[in-house]
Order: structure tokens, then C-alpha cells, then sequence
DNA sequence: TGCCAGGCCGGGT
DNA sequence: ACCCGGCATGGC
């Protein structure tokens, strides 16, 4: 909570995905999967442009040409494939309906999401926490290299290690864990690159090794 | 120009 | 149980 504090004076509220609609928010995080949010935007753009922005449209949308839509999204014909797997699944197990599926418990639909193809944790958990509202903290590559640098993490934590490390210390709060998500994500951006040090500044103090 | 981006899967040790 | 290559576009 301390180190939520000094992001959030450091960085102020990041506010990602507030509107838009939950629909959307699925549709983007599985195609910012390793990927620049603003190539993901374009994709989306294509979709809204091309009138297939909705679970119905993309029920019916053939592979190939969804692949063609999603392209500036890079790995384009894999995440085709993975957004018509969810889809899929989504109309076979809630047909189309997302209240339906938000109003399951989070841990047997955090493993349903799971059991899909080309959705893995940290999809499965920006769609509980980012699209559904759910407390279902979220980890992604900056959450690991900001807290390993940090020493607040060990080096060879696994995902659910750390999801658990802000889950068992935090207030069970959706609004925090959205909000402390994005600011762990900034803070990586700015201050702990891939290489090197390059820590000044950084609002959660210095790391001396690389 | 090379490196990086809000991962995940499948095959090989 | 890890480790690694493949997937691909666009920005800096």
C-alpha cells in the first residue's frame, strides 16, 4: 500500500479502460498481448470501422478476414485465431451474454478463461479485473521487473506467486488493483527498462544491480 | 538501425 | 518441470 502511495503521488490516476464498454475491453486484452496498446488501438479502430465490434459480429466473422482487421495489432493470424477461441467459448458456455459470465465466481471463471486457448493468466485477469470488475489482481512483465528489481519480489517468483503477494497484503479492492496495475506499468516504462539500470528517479527509490 | 511492446503455445530437453 | 523459438506490426 506504501508503494501504491508513492506511484500514485508520483504518476497520478492512470485511468485505463474506463469507458468503451466491457465488450471492447475483452476484445483488447487478448490483442495487446505483447503488444503496444497504440498498434491495439488501430486494430480496434478496424473493428469499430468495419462494424465488427460486437460479440455477434465476431461470432460471425471468418478467421482470415478478422486476421486482415486485427493486423496493425501484430501476430495478427495467431490472435484471429484466439479471439474467435474466446468467442467461441463465450457463446457455447454464456451464449454472447457477458452479465451472464460476470456474475459467475471469479476463481471457476478465472479457470474456465484459462481452459481457453491463447488465454492465459494474464488475459484471463485484465478480462476479470478490467472488463468484469472482478478483484483479480493483474501481473504482467513490468509488475515482475519492477518488484525484482526492487528485491520485493525473488528472482524466480512465478506469476501466481506475485498475484498472490498483492492479493494477500492489499484491501480486496477492484478500483485498487485496477489502478495500482497501471501504475506499475508506467513506473516500468519510465524508470526500469528492459537494460540497464536507468533508475533515477524512480519514485519507489533506487536499484543498484541490473 | 535495432530494440521493444499491457503473452501464449507447443515442442524439445 | 523448465527452456526456447515462433508469432508480426509500428514507434522511437
Amino acid at each position: 500500500m506504501e508503494y501504491y502511495n508513492k506511484l500514485l503521488g508520483a504518476f497520478g490516476p492512470q485511468h485505463w479502460w474506463p469507458g468503451d464498454g466491457p465488450f471492447e475491453v475483452v476484445v483488447g486484452a487478448v490483442l495487446t498481448q505483447n503488444t503496444n496498446w497504440g498498434n491495439v488501438e488501430r486494430a480496434i479502430n478496424n473493428l469499430r470501422a468495419a462494424g465488427k465490434l460486437s460479440p455477434e459480429a465476431l461470432h460471425k466473422i471468418k478467421a482470415n478476414e478478422l486476421a486482415q482487421l486485427v493486423r496493425p495489432a501484430g501476430y495478427f493470424n495467431i490472435k484471429a485465431k484466439r479471439l474467435k477461441n474466446l468467442i467461441n467459448w463465450f457463446f457455447a458456455r454464456y451464449d454472447g451474454d457477458l452479465d451472464r459470465m460476470f456474475s459467475q465466481k471469479l476463481d471457476s471463471l478465472r479457470e474456465e478463461l484459462l481452459s481457453v486457448k491463447g488465454i492465459g493468466r494474464e488475459t484471463a485477469d485484465s478480462i476479470l479485473l478490467y472488463a468484469g470488475n472482478m478483484p483479480s489482481f493483474v501481473v504482467d512483465a513490468y509488475t515482475y521487473r519492477v518488484l525484482s528489481r526492487h528485491h520485493l519480489i525473488p528472482e524466480d517468483s512465478t506469476y501466481e506467486e506475485i498475484k498472490a503477494f498483492f492479493e494477500d497484503t492489499l484491501p480486496e479492492d477492484v478500483q485498487l488493483y485496477n489502478e495500482y496495475h497501471a501504475l506499475l506499468v508506467r513506473v516500468g516504462k519510465t524508470f526500469c527498462k528492459p537494460r540497464g539500470p536507468d533508475c533515477q528517479r524512480c519514485p519507489l527509490g533506487e536499484f543498484l544491480d541490473r
